[in-house]
DNA sequence: CTGAAAGCGCTAACAG
DNA sequence: CTGTTAGCGCTTTCAG
């Protein structure tokens, strides 16, 4: 592969001339530009950017840490991080981090490593130390992960509470509530609470089941039929919507009709199910402008490492209303 | 951020000592050892890889190009690749190159100036040129780039076929195939092939229609209704499962029952289609070998460049059986 | 078993 | 308007 010196050669510049033209920096003569481009052209140069970050320069290199690109949520907010990104000129290194600490603690290290200018991380893990001493600016989605590590998030609060108001409107009386494991800090911890608010106030009966988020579909199936085998429930709320179409699948083969028999509501609303299954109500997280957030607070601090910023910013949801609550 | 001398000096040795111990070459002294990395657990030190892969190393970084991860088929592959290769030592960089052929034009050269190690491809944009001098690794994913780049896919032509036959099968008489736009060296154009082949030696009546891929689904949805309401179709084949969910939604709304007045099949088979809709028949790509194979041929490239290689590697696809073509 | 020195490809003073 | 020089952080001969 050409260097620059390769360049410089062919054009009879020194290398400093070529450098100029690359980065349009100082005078040149429009003949000596001319020269350098052409041998640039023939010899499909493209600068090592590996020796110019080492430099002292960014690397235009984001860090992106989350349970997996697989989840169509997940997915959604990979691609518009990465979309904004590419547009103010960064290119992300992608890290599914799955419900593997050590693995996450490896990409810390390996992002160190590659000198990335910021990271971005919504993992599930908890407990990982490692955030505190990565030095490096970093955003967070929807966790805590160290003291001066920004978290932006959608309202969960409010989203519970919406998902609350709407399923009492649509009549149910006997709810239940279907929510991931709730470890400390949780997001989905919050949407419980606003529910719970909700439905404290109001006398309304419920129960909560909480099933592990990692587990998969088929387990998460069974521990649906049986809520919906053994309890008269009229009403449930899904922390997430994928959870909510099993739901509906489950009640189908029970042959319990949906909205009829039973009100259901999702949590997330991702381009995904507004287009496949609009059937679903659901709470809307405003993943693009969550992600907005996230770059802009990232930049900033990439920008100035030392700028103060917030702890938390929140963002509110929306409810869309579809045909389950009728 | 701490740099190899930092912790030389710490530990009171010279950089070569700190460079072996890092890179555990030569033989050292069990004493310089434990203060070499005393000094680097004391200063939180990584190793800059940027300078490192200057001096000639391998960067340990792949690009992955496709149309875009918020599609959970790609989700799905982008997935399993960074699964697969984080376990090899490689990290991605996420190039979801949409329909932008500028934008995929970009990231081949950025992924050129980052030097990294190799590069799949499987974006949708056609007429490309610069694959044909990147002169780096490359494998692609079910499309053509240039001669010498070998093209991994599953089996298209027999996944067509299969398709057919499997809605004859069910009793089909009029069938409907509905695909993308096909472009030359489009893959969804063998699949086309396959299923016109069968229908075709057993005097079946079909029609076709095409629906490009990258538009809108509501704009999808308009021409399924069209579809499903001037014709008398009874059996329908989208070469893709998103598509043929769209059909199941149109179906519904207008009062055809699915498989009793039409039987429908898909393709793709992904894990989320498999857990999230059961009911759809589909015809399965194996993903994870596919991107097994893509990664085995890429390492082989990276290690050895001028190694010789196929020009295709197709493997077998699988019929999913459903309740949509009992 | 350990160190000194050169150099990867580029940028940034400093000269002219 | 252009070139010389030094050096980013690391690896790698070549010497001890």
């Amino acid at each position: 592969m050409a260097t620059l010196d390769d360049i410089a050669k062919m054009a009879g510049v020194s290398a400093t001339t070529v450098s100029r033209v690359i980065n349009n920096y100082g005078s040149l003569s429009e003949k000596t530009k001319a020269k350098v481009f052409a041998a640039m052209r023939e010899l499909n140069y493209q600068p090592n950017s590996l020796a110019r970050s080492l430099k002292g320069k960014k690397t235009q290199l984001i860090g992106v840490i989350l349970p997996g690109v697989g989840n169509p949520f997940f997915g959604q907010m990979v691609q518009e991080i990465e979309d904004q990104l590419f547009k103010k000129g960064y290119r992300i290194i992608l890290c599914n981090a799955g419900d593997d600490s050590e693995k996450e603690r490896d990409y810390l290290r390996m992002l160190m490593a590659n000198r990335v200018d910021g990271i971005i991380s919504g993992s599930h893990n908890l407990g990982i130390e490692e955030y505190q001493k990565v030095g490096l600016p970093i955003i967070s989605f929807d966790r805590y992960l160290s003291n001066n590590i920004p978290i932006v998030s959608s309202d969960n609060f409010q989203g519970g509470r919406l998902a609350a108001q709407t399923l009492m409107m649509s009549g149910s009386k006997m709810m239940e509530i279907i929510t991931g494991a709730n470890r400390p800090n949780s997001p989905t911890s919050n949407r419980l609470k606003g529910f719970k608010e909700i439905l404290g106030k109001n006398d309304v009966e419920f129960n909560t089941s909480e099933i592990d988020f990692s587990s998969s579909p088929i387990i998460k199936s069974l521990k649906i039929k049986e809520i919906l085998s053994n309890k008269k429930v009229d009403g449930i709320f899904c922390t997430d919507d994928l959870t909510a179409l099993l739901v509906m699948q489950q009640a189908k083969d029970l042959g319990i009709s949906i909205p009829e028999d039973l009100k259901l509501i999702g949590y997330d609303g991702t381009n995904f199910i507004q287009n496949y299954h609009p059937e679903l109500t659901t709470i809307m997280q405003p993943i693009a402008d969550i992600v907005t957030m996230m770059i802009d607070l990232l930049l900033k601090r990439i920008d100035d490492p030392d700028c103060k910023l917030e702890s938390n910013y929140t963002l509110p949801v929306k409810l869309i209303t579809g045909a389950t609550t009728i």
